[in-house]
DNA sequence: ATGTGC
């Protein structure tokens, strides 16, 4: 194996291992955010990909402005793992299936209370609240299938005996509004740090990770409502932000692009739908910028998916995996966008954190049931 | 990514 840590042009560092898969495009984005102004470092993650114009799993600090594009549309994205008192002997799919239902549609009036007691200001996106979205977010029963560290499990919640639930979403429409209003006032310069534009877009910014949180938290309150089962969040955090930090002795912006943060306890970082996740211990490191992937990462752009794919499996294959789980996706083009073969092997991204001295894997999670979409599309 | 753009 070679060095994890790599260094690149324009003092921007790599987290990567020879066997984890590296796009040239997003290895170019990543050099060219480290000429922004102002930027003083800037870290990919070994599942860093390309985006529009940025890459994705990637963390950028910079000193004296701020950059709403680096955080992207989904301020506030991120993954909370839920315990649930679901058992894990003799599941049944086909009824588990059944009572989740149709996720799809806003809350209906008996969540007023639920939603009412997170206090959030009113932003004209309520009926995205307890929804998951589109692209990579889902929500997911997973089982505890191998344990490295009983203790810490045992500290968590977790046992064997019962399944987990993960939840991947963010702050769907909302946060979408508030970067269009950024680059329809200010383009991709970045906003000067302690002005009242930056005062405004963290106050929103803030606002729209409120609002990725509640919306995790409904999400996994309505599903196990349908499971009729109860569950706790053991775990919630944001991959998509921007917040102030001290990194080499300067005070500046850490911004969080598809960036686990290595700072906030124990995280998941989850595989493709058909692969594992691991929960893993951060170690938290400056070279890294305190961050980690939060996933396996794309392989393929989505446009080429059912290409490549089509002759090769059916929806309906696409929908068991090669782990035994399921995956609920009624949108024909998603279920081709999101296969495993689109994404990275999760094992050469967690490997690639544990060889640089990243993380200390706690356990591996194995898929049960995949909620995508069942409204399907067009 | 987006109660999805022309």
């Amino acid at each position: 194996m070679g060095t994890c840590i790599r260094n690149l042009s324009g003092g921007a560092v790599l987290v990567a291992a020879d066997d984890t898969w590296i796009e040239g495009k997003a290895i170019q984005q990543l050099e060219t955010t480290a000429r922004l102004g102002g930027m003083h470092r800037v870290a990919g993650m070994p599942d860093l990909h390309p985006g529009r114009g940025y890459p994705v799993g990637a963390a950028f600090f910079s000193v004296g402005r701020l950059y709403p594009a680096l955080v992207g549309n989904d301020i506030g994205c991120g993954m909370a793992l839920w315990r649930t008192d679901i058992p894990t002997a003799k599941l049944h799919l086909d009824k588990l299936e059944k009572r989740l239902g149709n996720l799809d549609l806003p809350l209906d009036e008996t969540w007023q209370e639920a939603v009412a007691s997170f206090g959030l200001p009113a932003t004209g996106h309520e009926r995205s609240l307890g929804t998951i979205g589109g692209g990579n977010h889902f929500a997911e029963l997973q089982q505890l299938d191998e344990s490295y560290d009983d203790a810490a499990l045992a500290a968590l919640g977790i046992e064997r005996k019962h399944l987990l639930l993960l939840v991947h979403s963010g702050s769907r429409g909302l946060g979408e509004a508030i970067l269009r209003e950024q680059v329809d006032l200010f383009g991709h310069h970045g906003l000067e740090a302690g002005s009242e534009a930056s005062a405004h877009y963290l106050g929103r910014h803030d606002g729209a990770l409120r609002f990725a949180e509640a919306n995790r938290q409904l999400i996994a309150r309505r599903m196990l409502d349908r499971l009729r089962a109860d569950g706790d969040v053991l775990l919630d955090i944001n991959h998509n932000l921007v917040s102030p930090a001290q990194v080499d002795g300067l005070d500046g912006w850490l911004h969080r692009k598809g960036a686990t943060p290595s700072d906030q306890g124990a995280v998941v970082i989850p595989g493709s739908r058909g692969d594992y996740s691991y929960l893993v211990q951060p170690i938290a490191d400056e070279r890294s910028l305190l961050s980690l992937a939060h996933g396996a990462g794309r392989k393929w752009m989505r446009s080429e998916c059912k290409d490549r794919l089509a002759s090769r499996y059916s929806v309906e294959q696409l929908s068991r995996t090669a782990l035994g789980s399921r995956v609920i996706c009624a949108d024909r083009a998603l279920i081709y966008e999101e296969a495993p073969e689109a994404y990275k092997a999760i094992d050469s991204v967690v490997g690639a954190l544990r060889e640089a001295g990243l993380v200390r894997v706690l356990a591996r999670l194995k898929p049960v049931l995949t909620y995508k979409t069942r409204g399907g599309c067009c």
